[in-house]
DNA sequence: TTCTGCACTTGATCTAAATCAATCTAATTC
DNA sequence: GAATTAGATTGATTTAGATCAAGTGCAGAA
């Protein structure tokens, strides 16, 4: 379930088979928010190895997945060999940057509904097909509170959001199955907060 | 004044000599986020170039300042010859990562006067002066207006916190001159809004 | 000097989201 | 099957912070 902890020594780097694995990271009072999704191919806790600190958040495992561990004397003896795998792992760092410092920018300017609608489409490029009528069927990999912590809001309000889109027509959800006729509602979810 | 815009192509690298630089982030509103400062010593612009992006934020001096760039065709010569200089850049974006990521959680988990608290203390570190009897004497880089963009609310809000911390007897504030009698007293204001 | 503009402060009001407290539902175990 | 549990929804209320609107004070220009 849990494949790390945050303050949990480093030893190396997880590579993900298959499945799916939620970031988390803590504040002091046990207030938790999902920082970021990682799916097969990925790797994790990088960062905390190269850095020599102890990991700084915890990996959970959202769904069966199968996790890879590449010891931290295969990494060096790797990065030596290999100069260009840095190069790699510093474009792939550049990339959750750039993310990171997105989600602190959208968390202090947009609202939850667009956050929330920004969030469905982020989801729909990896668990979203589109038919070929512009409607999106989407099939989230999470559960409500894990959506809500990642946009950094509690649940109810979440729900809140949710009967919202409902009634506003723009999405329906029936469990984890989210039904969205124009995507485009989505998108000016998030152009029409911006225009104030 | 400003070195370069969001959405301005990257041509290589800014390392900054001397100043002060504000990295901002604008939303699609127009509200804009200090994301971080980049002191002396720092390189800016690195992972847009990395990545080959354009600029996903902009610099502004935030004192007078210098500022060196080396070209794109410079920096891979460096990169190729010095394959030591790709991890010292990989471990620089692991710490900015973790900053941002830092931010994420604290701008979505913790009270303003919490995170207030904190961004003087983090100034302290590099701006700070500690008198022999733990008194503390800060003389701040930043206006009121790019305190209130850093920690992403906005300046009437960060008005009235200074007002409160008067009233508390936390922080004494004339111009950007700062006195804290006791560091404690700000590190209490993190605790305590943990505490529930 | 007086004007102009800008950063800051202050007050009054509004509102988005949190909190508190019940339910309701669906999955899991006995 | 019934019982337990955890997740999700709903409603009522509170509140932190934003917004709106005036002022204040100061620095630079005429």
């Amino acid at each position: 379930d849990v494949i790390f902890h945050e303050g949990d020594e480093c030893h190396g780097i997880h590579c993900i088979e298959s499945g799916l694995v939620g970031i988390r990271k803590l504040d002091a009072g046990g207030k938790e928010v999902l920082l970021r999704l990682s799916h097969p191919g990925d790797t994790m806790g990088y960062r905390s190895f190269l850095a020599g600190n102890d990991h700084n958040n915890s990996a959970e495992a959202l769904e069966q997945s199968v996790i890879c561990i590449v010891s931290g004397a295969t990494v060096r003896s790797l990065l030596n060999k290999n100069p260009t795998l840095g190069l790699r792992f510093l474009k792939h760092a550049a990339r959750d940057l750039d993310d990171a410092e997105e989600k602190v920018l959208q968390s202090t300017t947009l609202p939850v509904r667009a956050r929330f609608a920004h969030l469905l489409l982020v989801l729909k490029d990896r668990y979203g097909v589109t038919g070929e009528d512009g409607a999106l069927v989407l099939e989230l990999p999470l559960s409500r509170q894990d959506m809500a912590a990642m946009i950094g809001i509690r649940p109810e309000t979440l729900s809140r959001i949710i009967r919202s889109f409902e009634e506003d027509d723009i999405a329906h959800f029936s469990g984890r199955r989210v039904h969205v006729a124009r995507i485009e509602d989505l998108i000016r979810e998030l152009e029409y907060s911006a225009e104030l």
